[in-house]
DNA sequence: TCCATTCGTTACAGTCACTGTAAACAGTAC
DNA sequence: GTACTGTTTACAGTGACTGTAACGAATGGA
């Protein structure tokens, strides 16, 4: 079923992911305001309207885990309770978390969540990227149930089920200084706290 | 303990009330992306500079409702379990969208939920003001309940009962060609229904 | 192997939100 | 009246993002 990729698609393919990575790098490096579009384009040798041919803002060259959240979210909604299932994407994120933590360092993890956290228009991508959870979850339960998306009580659901990426992010920023590991099971506790709040009702 | 207030501050109090409002017609006319910043201040008589100097942004020109429920949620949680809290206050609002569409029209209330609604810097913005409604929670729930700020259950709390912003948000959207009496009553239906599911537990 | 089509890159010109600064210009306090 | 203070202005920038036309290189077929 897979064609074989074209030549065109691969160098495609291959620019974005060097912009993103070169992005990234000097993201982390220099600061997002301090870098200027026109600067990783440079640094990758094209123009700055390519970059904007790749991708639909500065932001977007960040490369974060939001599409593959909101993959995992979507397809485990399918045939999980919302409440299990949001853990366990969750749950994924923490062991990626912790594996890049090996392979580069805790340190370096814990600078990007510091860059996202503090950059104004970061925080406002990373709202939207929330909002699509949201969405996805939403629509994966009205799927399930058979309710409509407009639902009252798919939404809320589904709202209340992202507001563990809520419980998440704070967590983590809280016990990160404890290290990798330590804090991935800490986070992970309060995750089961928050969870099991929603399930015993407010 | 109220100064009466001088020249200068009525002057830059009615200043910055006729950029609102002006702003706000000419979004309402044009659509938010065709108004540029300098059209504003154009109209009223001022430099763009001017206009910057009163508002961070221009989304910000636009008068919206949210500082007025931010504050309003915040003195309820004082004193008024989460949920019937929000309740209250989102009655309320609905109260004072019923309100509007007698004094102007319910036609002009809807457009203005389609501007923000279909504009995606709006959008973003409503994000915005979501995350400062969910903060204001947390730090009211955290003073009453005597918690910290970063604990899980409040957090999750607060994530569930913003949540219901989300729920009204659509369900007006679902119910407003009912006209405003009626979708009012809907909305506060599906309000209803939304809490429940939270009290109860998911 | 040649040709036509397709599609990404480039150069370039432009828009517009937003910022910093210094000078002019009030209102305010004494 | 005079010094002080806060606001507006004129002006010159920055930088993200867009549209367009020309170019060049991969592709698919003859």
């Amino acid at each position: 079923m897979r064609e074989p990729e074209t030549l065109r698609e691969r160098r495609k393919r291959e620019l974005r992911q060097q912009l993103s990575d070169t992005a990234t790098v000097m993201f982390l490096e220099r600061g997002f305001d301090a870098v200027r579009v026109a600067d990783v384009a440079r640094a990758c040798g094209v123009t700055e309207k390519t970059v904007f041919n790749h991708f639909g803002s500065k932001e977007a060259l960040l490369a974060d885990r939001w599409d593959p959240q909101v993959e995992a979210l979507s397809a485990r909604l399918a045939d999980t309770a919302p409440l299990d299932a949001a853990l366990e994407v969750l749950g994924e994120e923490l062991d990626f978390l912790v594996a890049s933590a090996r392979r580069h360092s805790w340190a370096e993890v814990r600078r990007f969540g510091e860059l996202i956290r503090t950059t104004p228009a970061l925080v406002a991508h990373h709202r939207a990227a929330r909002d699509r959870l949201t969405e996805a979850a939403v629509e994966a339960l009205a799927t399930r149930s058979g309710a409509t998306p407009d639902d009252p009580i798919v939404r809320i659901t589904a709202a209340a089920v992202t507001g563990l990426w809520n419980v998440y992010a704070l967590s983590l920023q809280r016990h990160q200084a404890k290290g990798a590991a330590r804090a991935a099971r800490e986070v992970r506790a309060d995750l089961a706290r928050a969870a099991d709040a929603l399930r015993q009702g407010l």
